[in-house]
DNA sequence: TTGTAAGCGTTATCAC
DNA sequence: GTGATAACGCTTACAA
């Protein structure tokens, strides 16, 4: 706000006109009380000479910053890029502004974000939390205060929170269920950290579906990777590596599936010949894999706008009962699993 | 800041510990003037009652907001992630909150959200233009205001502006001489739109390095691309449909380039030894596409963090003159232009 | 239809 | 070392 010094004021407008500061604004503000005339004159001089609000002295003054928080664990991997560009669009439709900050997966980072957050007296808050993060407690100032709070994608296991999600359990269990249907009999899953709740639902999904078609759960044919491409590469060094390999290889997450790719390729072998491959997330390049990776296109966008919505819901009318809800996947059927 | 309400203020503070309020801001700020025993209790006591500032009131009276604007054309392009993601970090860094707009390269959108920025008293906007802005007149009000102003990546072609670019121009040299190097004589060149600067460099820079090996430039040989799939794909199919093919393909974008493999490969052509292909902006896929497609790497996490750095120190003193910087981009080669 | 006055929660100035 | 007071620019009862 420096330097918006000297920035001419209601109270301006109201001496030059010879009217008081409260007409200038409710006239600003089409307010029906104020004569035609009057509110004509008012625009038509603040127009002129440059007048824009204050949001920061009518925040004040209004006791609410129609500002929304988002926290994320990072804007540049692409499933949350396209997440806040949805929240972006709908937050602004709405007349909300939107306050990003990273938490780089770190759950400290997190809870200061929270913190400032709060300071900056937000509307509401919309989270996808850190890897680190345990439970809601980094959220205690916002849910003790009352104040909005709406998870996505990476979310607390806590039916009293308002979440979005997608069906991952579901979707879990169709890839898995259509590698057993191809033949596959022997099926490596490598999933990630199970500390989240996204990653324990694709688990049980790969589960269910092998129980349902009689096969056993084998200690043996399950990893989990932390998503980094060195962590993926050594598992898929290591599996490829093995005796027996497997027939079809799931990962929960298509840059672990990559790397089994590109492993295999530098090994001579060739997906889906050799084994078949399955991912998670559809990253943009795995459509342009050779071969196409087949893969989960979880519904970014429209998680992004019910996030949104959800919350302003919950910022206008004090006090829903929390829900969840669950966008569907896509099973993105392509050519590596054949 | 709905329900916010009730939440305890220094007034509170200083109620219960019988100080002024002055006191209490002077302490929480740990004013050396204010007694080291006062300043213990006060904070103590905010601490157990959980009192945190009021952010909005205090940007009120200091008139400044702590706060940078970014207006970017889209957040789910990579390049532009990667962008945003490096200004969180150095905004948070130095203690500056960040709120993000997109325009949707729309320039009415751009200009909207200027006014809005403005409104809500940002200390500083960086800015990469939409596609449709021309000139720097969506930017005015800043500008005439003196507000300190960023621009990066896509920027208006005025020296007199604040501007954090790559050296487009010199890639671009760069990436034909290679290709004229290794023997290509007939080269296509598929350039983004002319009206933004940095394909306007690309093209300068494609024109020289043709020019300084004797050869003309050739109308025939040079098309543009408004980026998307659909018009790459329809351009790449009329190329390769020609009789004369070209020995190599210089796209300003991968997705671009992307568009000319498949096709290529639709036709059973492949890369590079039917034509070598060249990109530009090195998107995730392009590393793992078959073959690994060349292409320029910009720096955007530098970029990112430059563009902060110098809005801090226009927002710290006030009349620095103008300054352009030019962060040096990469050339990847790998396999599609042997 | 318009005006008056109080107040949102801080911080800065001046005084003691 | 601390306090009183005004002000930041706006909105909103309440009055007129």
């Amino acid at each position: 706000m420096a330097r918006h010094k000297g920035h001419i004021t209601i109270h301006d407008i109201a001496q030059s006109l010879q009217v008081s500061a409260s007409t200038v604004s409710r006239a600003l503000k089409n307010d029906k009380r104020i004569s035609e005339a009057t509110r004509k004159k008012v625009k038509q001089f603040a127009a002129e000479n440059g007048y824009r609000l204050n949001v920061v002295a009518s925040n004040l003054r209004k006791q609410r910053t129609e500002t929304i928080g988002v926290i994320v664990p990072r804007i540049d991997r692409h499933f949350l890029a396209t997440i806040i560009s949805s929240i972006e669009l709908h937050a602004h439709n709405h007349g909300y502004s939107v306050v990003i900050t990273q938490s780089r997966e770190s759950s400290d980072d997190e809870e200061k974000a929270v913190l400032t957050m709060f300071n900056q007296r937000v509307d509401g808050l919309l989270i996808s939390t850190s890897l680190e993060t345990k439970g809601e407690h980094n959220f205690d100032l916002f849910i003790k205060n009352n104040i909005p709070l709406v998870f996505f994608d990476r979310v607390p296991d806590d039916i009293n929170l308002n979440r979005v999600v997608t069906n991952d359990r579901a979707s879990s269990y169709k890839v898995t269920s259509r590698l057993l249907q191809n033949g596959h009999k022997k099926i490596y899953f490598v999933n990630g950290p199970t500390s989240i709740l996204v990653f324990r639902n694709r688990l049980k999904g790969f589960k269910e579906a092998l129980n349902d078609r009689g096969l056993e759960w084998n200690e043996q044919m399950y990893t989990e990777c932390d998503l980094t491409l060195y962590s993926g590469r050594k598992i898929a060094e290591d599996i490829l590596n093995r005796g027996d390999m497997p027939d079809a290889v799931y990962c929960s997450n298509d840059t672990t599936a990559l790397c089994f790719l590109q492993v295999a390729q530098e090994r001579g072998m060739s997906v889906p010949e050799d084994f078949s491959l399955h991912g998670f997330s559809d990253e943009p390049f795995s459509a342009v894999l050779t071969p196409k990776l087949s893969t989960v296109k979880q519904p970014g966008e429209e998680m992004g706008q019910i996030a949104v919505e959800r919350l302003l819901e919950l910022i206008d009318k004090k006090d829903l009962p929390p829900k969840t809800f669950v966008i569907p996947s896509v099973i993105k059927s392509r050519e590596s699993d054949l």
